[in-house]
DNA sequence: GCAATATACTAGGACATCCAAGGGTTTGGA
DNA sequence: TCCAAACCCTTGGATGTCCTAGTATATTGC
């Protein structure tokens, strides 16, 4: 981006909501813009870390979820599911995947509805090299004190749950 | 979205980082993956809840900027600036923005290389609207502690000035 | 057993974001 | 003065996300 504002554009924002009169919603709004501001700055360090392997985050984040599967392959509709995108949005992920020679699909055993993606050995080892580039480049340099980062995962872990992502 | 998932992926996802080596960045791993998730969820209630107007949040968030300027009126790399997105962005959502004739573009009066953007009495009454429905339904229901949100807003703070946003 | 309903995946379309490149305007140093 | 460098905006291309609709397969109920 550009050089750094003299302002924070946020707080900024809070105050003009508590100037016309919306006091009571201005720090949720402050805080809302914050999350959406802060995910737009974590994604673009995870996409630049993950440029060098042809790689976006989004097809990291399904090889990844395969990596850790016992037998190496999900259902669509489970990785779907457990990565909280629209299934649309794996079959996009899985077709280039795919195309890069990473990941497979596969019949259903015995649901005839149903495509396995299956982590081919290729696959696997990129998911290697790209998780411990993003750890060290990405999640050590987080930039998060060690208590703030307790504090994010309690609160939205909170948030989630509230908004119905999962029971436990 | 689908039901509700029986366990937390972000938590799982972090045992699975713990379990292979990586516990010193399992927890940032944690966070930073809920706060994409987290940013996901409020986007799509922010959407939800503009779709009657016919407005993006992109666009609401350029409606919303003019009608803060004294003027109504502000320059496109100012907006870039201040909703630190990419200066293409700007343009598609001034393209739109225009064709629905809530703002649109002049000529600046002494540099013949900016264009301002401008807001119509149309816009004006519209993000009027708009605001007023996010407000409630958004953001006077976020979901969040009162005292999580002034968590927030501090942490984030903090990370959005260290990634050099603003220097204030 | 067969029709109605539910589920799984994919195709097409609308949006948003970024990057790279191009054309016009200003600025600043030789 | 004048040309190169800097700046501003737009166009074109690649990605990702979602929604709607369509096809195929399973399951359920009468």
């Amino acid at each position: 981006m550009g050089t750094p504002l003299p302002r924070d554009p946020i707080a900024d924002a809070q105050r003009n909501w508590e100037r016309h009169g919306w006091a009571d919603v201005a720090a949720p709004m402050a805080a809302i813009t914050a999350v959406m501001r802060t995910q737009q700055i974590l994604l673009a360090r995870i996409e630049t870390a993950l440029k060098p392997f042809g790689l976006t985050f989004a097809r990291y984040e399904l090889l990844a979820l395969l990596s850790f599967a016992r037998s190496g392959a999900l259902p669509m509709n489970k990785a779907s599911a457990l990565l909280q995108v629209h299934p649309t949005s794996v079959t996009n992920a899985v077709d280039r995947l795919q195309e890069a020679g990473l990941v497979l699909r596969s019949p259903h055993p015995t649901d005839g509805r149903t495509t396995l993606i299956e982590l081919t050995s290729e696959g696997r080892t990129l998911a290697k090299r790209a998780t411990a580039v993003l750890n060290s480049e990405v999640f050590g340099q987080s930039g998060f004190e060690e208590q703030d980062v307790e504090q994010l995962i309690r609160i939205l872990g909170n948030f989630r749950r509230n908004a119905g992502d999962f029971s436990g």
